[in-house]
DNA sequence: GTCTATACACCGATAGAC
DNA sequence: GTCTATCGGTGTATAGAC
């Protein structure tokens, strides 16, 4: 089994276990292996694994989501379909659910910058769009960062009150929003 | 010292380490106490101790926070005091942080049903005031869930750029909205 | 009530057989 | 590459002295 193999399938592991319950013997377990085993392909161990799903995640949604902004359409067709990848993405495996647990236990680890980048990414990403339809520079920046938010608030409050059909419906909201 | 006492320091410690570095012995060095005097005091240990302390949290939100919705004052009135609340009570202690953490873990732990209680709570709180302003039972349900959700994303974001500006803008941006 | 001492399980990590 | 066996450390929890 080849180490991007195991990276993805870490990579679920993590989901679905959230952080805080993050054991090698889980993951191992998840991915069909022995703990000794998981040694061989991270030698540095647990920071390793979790360098490397961070790593796996950032991919995923680089190619999955940041993508649809920077395809053809407009500004408005562009961000409708990054919440149509988001609602996905959030539905099969929650890999939203996991950037949003690690933004913010954030502090003691070191993936901290990890996370910061995959997040910067994406905000620049629907920096370029909104500056496309039209908005300065600051403007903009605070377009992004307002949709962002709101995307991550719904997972929170959504999976808090354990009501998904309010993350559908903010999301769809959020498509609404005039440019 | 009093159970209560005991309490509030334990929130204070659960709001500086986090929820996922959570460990006995930091727990009772924060209220400068031994392991075994604390299960003296929370007999079923750290189920016991998790309860008592989200206790403690719905509590200070009841008085400190969920308060002002009821007071006297326009409903725009009672949004905007709402809204400094919460900033002074994450900049204090991060306790809003610490509902934000334990609303995502969900899943494995019992405390579930705690965290529910307290996001409904608040969200009651905010339809009542969304009614009040004029707005139907269904549209004051969205507006409350919206407006948590924005704040609740605005904690994740802004921990997870590390951009605390970010937080204090869209509590500002949130105060001005039009009822 | 608060402490010291300790039991037992599991954690992350390593060594070494195959 | 994958495994079994094991290390030292730490976690939760308990027993019992004071």
């Amino acid at each position: 089994m080849t180490r991007e193999e195991i990276t993805r399938k870490l990579l679920d592991a993590f989901c679905q276990y959230g952080y805080a319950g993050l054991t090698l013997r889980q993951l191992a377990e998840a991915c069909g292996l022995n703990k000794a085993t998981l040694y061989h392909h991270f030698p540095q161990g647990k920071k390793e694994i979790v360098g490397a799903v961070l790593d796996c995640l950032h991919g995923n949604l680089t190619t999955e989501v940041f993508a649809t902004l920077s395809g053809e359409g407009s500004p408005q067709e562009k961000i409708q379909r990054m919440l149509e990848r988001v609602s996905e993405f959030y539905k099969e495996g929650q890999q939203e659910c996991l950037l949003t647990v690690l933004a913010l236990s954030g502090s003691d680890e070191m993936f901290t910058s990890q996370v910061q980048d995959i997040l910067k990414h994406w905000l620049q990403a629907l920096v370029t769009v909104f500056e496309e339809a039209g908005s300065s520079s600051e403007v903009a920046s605070e377009q992004a960062e307002d949709l962002l938010l709101q995307i991550q608030g719904a997972i929170v409050l959504s999976r808090g009150i354990d009501k998904i059909s309010l993350f559908e419906r903010v999301l769809s909201r959020l498509g609404k929003i005039a440019l």
